[in-house]
DNA sequence: GTGAGATTTAGAATTATTCCAATAAACTAA
DNA sequence: TTAGTTTATTGGAATAATTCTAAATCTCAC
């Protein structure tokens, strides 16, 4: 299991206020439900498991708090293919494999200097302020 | 503009035949508008385009053969991002770089090798058939 | 405590895609 | 050819994911 660089849940109310944005308890939640198993879920699933623990809120919220944890870029929106938005609380730079065989999907630790080594490839005229690189195949067991 | 490697139409019914699928009609129409302006569009604009030639044809029937083409890996679907997918008939092991301000998707060349370079960070375990690269930024003009 | 602005909420609306059942087209075998 | 069979197309309904909207609630500054 690749380590992870995270926000903490203290540093995410310190996060928003920097934004201006309010350090309310759906986001929090929603944040720490993202840090409690990092397995890339959806906003469906996100709600899910947040619904358990404050079983008023409603998806809309889990929507918009999911929306604001990755403007402020403590949380990763993943798309790869057809399908639900995925969430990812790894601040790390990091690329993703995903399992065909399971549909999962898995934290890479990049090499420093990988992703500016990537971006030497560009042409001339080519400026690159973030690289994604996702992988596709199968993952042992 | 980076050189790209396609099938040609002709090469298209071949290709199907090898499937055991039909060369239709909408299927080479639909092949042959992704050639004509690669700037990888979605269904529904190659709907628009297709239909401008064919105007019966239906956007279902597009959704199929764009799937179809997708099958026999003569087009790429390419997805990086909430919103539909775009289709691409470049062969060539290729990245993509969006252009945050115009919203538009080039095709980036790769040197050979690079994708097996990026493999090998991958730890044990880990087995990919496919590596895809995308960069997101500002492209000139 | 009040008022202004921010946030949440439920439900409606929208977008992209897939499904479905009926028709049409193409291929096969006689 | 033609009948039978399979494949493909079509329009419309259905679905899935997300976004919008307007009303209620909350928070913060005064
Ligand atoms: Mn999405
Ligand atoms: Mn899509
Ligand atoms: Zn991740
Ligand atoms: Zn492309």
């Amino acid at each position: 299991m690749p380590e992870t660089s995270t926000a903490t849940p203290e540093s995410l109310s310190q996060t928003l206020a920097e934004s201006g944005l309010r350090a309310t308890p759906q986001r929090e939640l929603v944040f720490n439900i993202l840090l409690k198993k990092r397995d890339h879920p959806t906003a469906d699933e996100v709600f899910a498991r947040v619904k358990a623990e404050m079983p008023t809120i409603s998806l809309a919220t889990v929507y918009n708090c999911l929306e604001t944890l990755v403007q402020c870029r403590v949380v990763r929106a993943v798309n790869f293919e057809r399908g639900p938005t995925r969430y990812c609380p790894n601040q790390k730079p990091h690329a993703h494999f995903h399992d065909e065989q399971t549909g999962s999907t898995h934290d890479i630790d990049l090499p420093p200097g990988l992703l500016d080594q990537v971006k030497t490839i560009l042409p001339e005229g080519y400026d690159a302020n973030s690289v994604e690189i996702i992988f596709r195949g199968k993952a042992q067991s």
